[in-house]
RNA sequence: GGCGCCGUAGCUCAAUUGGUUAGAGUACUGGACUGUCGAUCCAGUGGUUGCGGGUUCGAGUCCCGUCGGCGUCGCCA
């Protein structure tokens, strides 16, 4: 080593030791006779001393060190004189008096510093990751990601789980995702596919008797991107065999409240809440409900259909659904000109033709611009209904059942941000379960599997396969943190029978469910063991452990929102004799 | 693919209703200084206002297009 310690662990027990330290000028106080360097490496800053106490000749050219020079320095520590001690470092006691300086490497025209106070544009800091990094916020995520890698290892090799890696390259399934596509060179027209999940794989090895299997799983999907979103993901990937619901979900319990005790220092009861798909989405309109605050959805569907209002009427009177929230206390904070920004948005962002809305007179009484199409009698009721008490805000979404959901969940987590209901401190973690088996996708007129094609119905569903799809629910069952899907699972089918009706009910005949599936169909007639298990998306565990707002903090080398990597300029061109021996032509649009 | 925000010095930002020579802080360069720790003080360098077009006597500012970054809807079994 280059070096005797780091710049983090020195102390006044380290006085009268002569040490070498390594790392990045963080700053530098030139005074002429004296010049004080901060010294960085990820452990820490020691100040670093050139002056009359060390050896004169380096003095020159201390003062011509800049902000995120590499230098080694050797020198020995000496406690700092009465009333310089920086208490703001862990090794603010003492200081290192130079003895010899060595510039390993100069530092010119830095785009941007990691000590900067305002941080530069996020397209700045991707292009040079390598300053980005040296920023402490940001190795402390890394450290933060790679214990949190460790924690979850650690705990399913106590299990008794392996570790088993499953192939990259594998082979393409329409339905789902947009799959990253390699193209193969041996074989001319073919393509591998990146791998969305390991998920064939994983119940492949379940048949081949790795009752507990795990891995920590690069996962690809070429779909667009979000601040929760990256085209390659990092999944904590598991799988058991004899197992049920209970079984995986208390394992992930376990899993859950060790992360939080170690990682977060609080203590998480469990077994931790489950709630049911139906309820969660009657109550909150959404599959990963934030718990930490309340402001539930509340229907009013019947009392508006006594209203003479037309659109409640008309809306009740379809089938559709009148429901609201109440924020309480919303009616100073949201003057009208906010609320009509409220309307756009939920017209814009999901599909809204309107929003009604009250505000709560001093007197009790509802209050708005459509007020006059209600009785004071159905008004009461609605407050009645709503729990509205003086100063709250009513607001209410009448559509389709789906968008009522949409709207009421898009408004009651925007509202419960800006009017702080929440500690962001706070973490709540529950399960929602009984996901529905399928949804009906209008465009392809056909069903598609909520969860995957290999999701187990309950056993009392499996019937409804036949008469009723819809109404099938699945053993499947997500982990909701904080109001974010942070893991999903699900029972798998291992009756091929079972498995050979789904596929048929997905719009695929028999030849093709041979054609793509048929050694998943092989297998569950060659003694497939029932078996279960669950993927956590490990980058937003670290979002959310972190606090953090930005998938791409978590990331050491994330893509920008058009899938592109910043720094190395990923994806590039090839040669065209590349493409010849892939046997690919590449076709430009427009041309 | 839709909607929205942003793009001015290396970096972070400012620039009145469209009006004179586009400013500040920081970084950088030179100088002063033996105890600072966001060091201080003095002086200086630094600009195709992302790019292209248009409106106007006049555009950083308004309009259209385009590129890039971000957010979001669609999409993400």
């Amino acid at each position: 080593m280059l070096r005797t310690h780091t710049c983090g662990e020195l102390r006044s027990s380290n006085k009268d030791n002569t040490v070498t330290l390594c790392g990045w000028v963080d700053s530098y106080r030139d005074h002429g006779g004296t010049v004080f360097v901060d010294l960085r490496d990820r452990y820490g800053l020691t100040q670093v001393v050139f002056g009359p106490t060390g050896e004169d000749a380096l003095t020159p050219i201390a003062k011509t060190l800049r902000g995120e020079d590499v230098i080694k320095v050797t020198g020995v520590v000496a406690p700092r004189p009465d009333g310089t001690v920086n208490p703001k470092l862990q090794t603010g006691e003492i200081e290192v008096h130079a003895q010899q300086l060595e510039i390993l490497n100069k530092c010119n025209k830095a785009p941007f510093f990691p000590t900067q106070m305002d941080l530069p544009g996020e397209d700045l800091r991707l292009k040079h990751r390598y300053i980005d990094l040296r920023r402490p916020e940001m190795q402390q995520t890394l450290l933060l990601r790679s214990r949190i890698i460790k924690g979850m290892r650690d705990y399913f090799d106590e299990n008794n789980f392996i570790d088993v890696e499953t192939p990259i390259l594998g082979r393409s399934t329409p339905e789902g995702a947009r799959d990253y596509l390699v193209p193969s060179r041996i074989h001319a027209g073919k393509f591998f596919a990146l791998p969305q999940s390991p998920q064939l794989y994983k119940q492949i090895l379940m048949m081949a008797g790795y009752d507990r299997y795990v891995q920590v799983a690069r996962c690809f999907r070429d779909e667009d991107l979000r601040a929760d979103r990256q085209p390659e993901f990092t999944q904590l990937d598991m799988e058991m065999s004899f197992v049920e619901m209970d079984d995986i979900v208390g394992m992930i319990d376990g899993l859950v409240a060790k992360l939080a005790k170690d990682i977060l220092g609080i203590d998480v009861p469990t077994p931790l809440p489950r709630m049911t798909y139906d309820e969660a989405m009657e109550r909150f309109g959404h599959d990963a409900p934030d718990l930490r605050y309340g402001m539930e959805l509340i229907d009013c569907t019947d009392l508006a259909a006594e209203a003479e209002f037309r659109v409640f009427k008309m809306v009740s009177e379809s089938g559709g659904r009148v429901r609201g929230i109440n924020a309480k206390q919303g009616g100073e904070k949201y003057s009208r000109r906010d609320i009509d920004k409220l309307t756009d948005y939920v017209i814009q962002d999901f599909g809204a033709k309107g929003m009604a809305w009250f505000k709560v007179d001093a007197d009790g009484k509802l209050n708005s611009t459509i007020a006059k199409n209600f009785s004071d009698d159905l008004l009461a009721k609605i407050a009645e209904r709503m729990g509205a008490e003086p100063g709250d805000l009513l607001l209410f979404s009448a559509d389709e059942w789906d968008v009522t959901c949409r709207v009421l969940n898009g408004l009651r987590r925007r509202l419960a941000a800006e009017m702080k209901l929440y500690n962001p401190n706070d973490m709540n973690f529950s399960w929602v379960v009984e996901f529905p088996m399928f949804e009906f996708d209008s465009e392809a007129n056909r069903w598609v599997a909520m969860h995957h094609p290999f999701t187990a119905p309950r056993p009392q569903d499996v019937a409804l396969l036949d008469s009723d799809p819809a109404k099938a629910r699945a053993i499947a069952y997500d982990l909701v943190i904080n109001g974010s899907e942070a893991g999903g699972g699900t029972i798998r089918i291992h009756d091929s029978n079972v498995q050979k009706k789904v596929f048929n009910l997905l719009g695929m005949d028999e030849a093709s469910a041979q054609e793509r599936f048929g050694f998943l169909l092989d297998a569950l007639q060659l003694g497939a063991p029932p078996h279960g298990g669950i993927a956590l998306g490990i980058d937003r565990f670290v979002m959310l452990f972190g606090k953090l707002d930005s998938i791409r903090d978590c990331i050491a080398f994330p893509k920008t929102q058009k899938a592109t990597d910043m720094m190395t300029g990923a994806p590039g061109e090839v040669d065209q004799k590349q493409l010849r021996e892939l046997h690919v032509r590449s076709v430009k649009p427009h041309e």
